[in-house]
DNA sequence: CGCATTATATAACCTTGTTATGATACGTTG
DNA sequence: CAACGTATCATAACAAGGTTATATAATGCG
């Protein structure tokens, strides 16, 4: 433990999770040095001991948003209907940014609330590759069921997952940032968005638009 | 003048302008009054003499990118093959992304460079509705042109555009942060995710793929 | 126990947004 | 034309926040 995904009491998880609170409550221009310290109930030099810095604390925190995203996927269950959870991977992707959009936009965005880079330039597949690969996995997984079921046409899994990713991913961020206010998001975008691509993936158009219908029900098994 | 799309020469275009241009040459890192100021010769009270602060100048240069999103967009041409003008936009959409990252990421993020927000929460549909707006507009056009032409189902063309326009910044802000890195974006991700969507909007496949097999020729007429 | 390492606190330093103040240029007006 | 007011710009000071230096406690270990 330590360095896989439990939270931690130690006064590293505590300013993570102090900076993940703050950017949920306040927003990114309360994430400082000073003020994480005084939340948690420390000096400022715990930030300089523990991360070295404000662009590594903040790598952490990008990387727990990323943890907690694979965790939420994770608790989507796999049912004999391989599209529907995509589906409600879907929905549970959007809820997560929902909950805390800074730090959704922290995780994903280019800049960062100081204006200084999360580490440099270093790809992702460094640092938090492994937690936002294993985020990823799930739609990778999901896209694999698919393809095995004959919903989907035979395929590299990547590739029909990325497009997931970008669909969700595009939807989510612009829905934040209040660019489809004039829409109802979910019932004009996503889900005919969802669907659309679904029937050109290799999907019939009343078996996607059915299994996409069941998203709302619970999440239990078949 | 002034108010409307032009660059011009005065210090409110000299400093936005010089934003951009940092944006792009050294990250958002370097966006700071004294920094801007010196770039056009001027002192730091011109920062505030012409905009009021920082927010407000990257407000408007969150416009700025906008008008460049638009013109560069309205440079694509309308042919007689609407799928094909759509591709087109794609492509231009992400070329202009690509050109200035960290200004797109500006565009849309949440965050800003400074750790200050661009003018407060207030709803994208007042200071940078028009220019998103306009921006957005061209999708509009184009998929009631693919409406028309019997290419896309009957329906609402503003959804179909929303649906457009998040695959594209979905695909854009994933590529540019690195996350599609193992892959060939473009012809593993964006294109196939294009002829899906397409196809499942109605078009049928093979003019899906004809059709986005053109967007690389000379962007002429007909 | 003695010592090295870790952990924490205090204070100072530097950069940057901002404000206060003053000087200059320029158009308007009596 | 001269005086005035406004717009423009520069300088300097202030405040906030990241960072560093340094000192002090705590902890582990031989």
């Amino acid at each position: 433990m330590g360095t896989t995904g439990d939270v931690g009491t130690d006064m590293r998880s505590q300013l993570v999770a102090a900076a993940v609170s703050l950017l949920a409550e306040e927003g990114p221009g309360v994430i400082q040095a000073r003020r994480l310290a005084r939340e948690v109930g420390a000096s400022t030099m715990a930030v300089y001991h523990y991360f070295g810095g404000m662009p590594q604390l903040l790598t952490a925190v990008r990387e727990e948003g990323f943890r907690r995203l694979d965790a939420r996927l994770s608790e989507v269950a796999i049912t004999d209907d391989p599209v529907t959870d995509i589906g409600r991977l879907g929905l549970a992707y959007r809820q997560v940014a929902w909950e805390n959009p800074h730090l959704y936009d922290l995780m994903f965005g280019l800049s960062t609330p100081g204006g200084y880079r999360p580490e440099a330039h270093a790809p992702p597949a460094e640092s938090d590759g492994s937690s936002s690969q294993r985020a990823y996995t799930h739609l990778v997984d999901a896209a694999a069921r698919a393809i095995r079921a004959g919903r989907v046409r035979e395929q590299d899994p990547d590739s029909v997952a990325a497009q997931f990713w970008s669909v969700l991913h595009g939807y989510v961020t612009l829905e934040l940032s209040g660019h489809l206010d004039q829409l109802d998001g979910l019932n004009q975008v996503l889900i005919p968005m969802g669907i659309n691509h679904l029937v050109g993936l290799g999907d019939a158009p009343e078996d996607a638009t059915n299994s996409l219908e069941r998203i709302n029900t619970a999440n239990a098994e078949s």
